[in-house]
DNA sequence: GGGCTGAATGTTATATTATAACGTCCGGTT
DNA sequence: AACCGGACGTTATAATATAACATTCAGCCC
């Protein structure tokens, strides 16, 4: 998945999104609730990585354990990500494909891009095998600027 | 650097480490105190990534700046790693050569390796350079099982 | 529908990780 | 000696996350 460009529908992108977890939930016999699907339309609206105390405050009137509860089932079903540099979430662009995380995040809008590498997922797998280690999930996150925020302050 | 074989000789490898760090110190001229080289020793003494207030207990009476500070500065001048996904930092392997951190990270163990390896990076670069990102700094951490504890639990 | 059951949520308290703010000390320089 | 800036001490608090237990709700069986 790009940086989003400025004038994309992201009113249409979150609906999509959601009609992928449904979807997916569906598919999976999982139950995407009310508070759930509210935590995951949250953590779509905003652009960047969102963390934990900022979806409290937008929910209203919840207990840091119901978002918590919330994000935990969302990432088990892949259908969010958490960078850990930053301590927040991000919606999957692909849920259902089970794809390692990689992600390019911008320093200075703070916008985060998925990737779903191919090449770089093999080199991490082929360093793990020739270390003798069974690779189970992998995190790749890269920090820069976007190209936005390139042309911006060059 | 590989995973730690069990019969290898720490307390040499850390001697070493913490030689290596003043001549680092020296070549930056900084200063390399004694808060500094004790929080650095602590951190080489644990096989496995510590947090910051495990070493704060291990300094006895200290307070939880003191002990942020000196990962900073150990931070700063390449000579541990800090990994996300543990909260936890790690002595560096080859200070000086301000590589990208790459690790390996057992699940059962908590020990931890360290890669340096250039086609991961360059795979990341090369995605980076497709989105138009201008990378700064990389962050790979993949989880699994190191060839210890692979054999012990099959 | 009534009652059972396990999952989901509510609620309170607390653990864990990290930083702000300000004062003091100490080593090097002039 | 006087200064200066970096390092450290100290207190308080912010930010992130989880434990433990009570309550409610959805689906199911009868």
């Amino acid at each position: 998945m790009n940086f989003p460009s400025p004038q994309h529908d992201h009113h249409n992108c979150i609906t999509q999104a959601l009609g992928a977890a449904e979807e997916e939930c569906r598919r999976r016999g999982a139950r995407l609730t009310d508070i759930r699907r509210r935590v995951l339309e949250l953590v779509w609206r905003s652009h960047a990585p969102i963390g934990a105390y900022a979806l409290l405050q937008a929910l209203g009137k919840a207990a840091p354990p119901t978002v918590y509860r919330a994000l935990d089932f969302l990432l088990a079903h892949g259908l969010i990500h958490r960078i850990e540099k930053l301590n927040a979430y991000v919606g999957c662009a692909h849920p259902g494909h089970d794809q390692a995380g990689q992600f390019l995040l911008c320093r200075q809008c703070g916008s985060a891009a998925e990737l779903n590498d191919a090449v770089i997922e093999a080199a991490v797998r082929d360093a793990a095998r020739r270390h003798g280690f069974e690779l189970a999930t992998l995190t790749v996150e890269a920090e820069g600027l976007c190209p936005a925020c390139r042309g911006e302050s060059p």
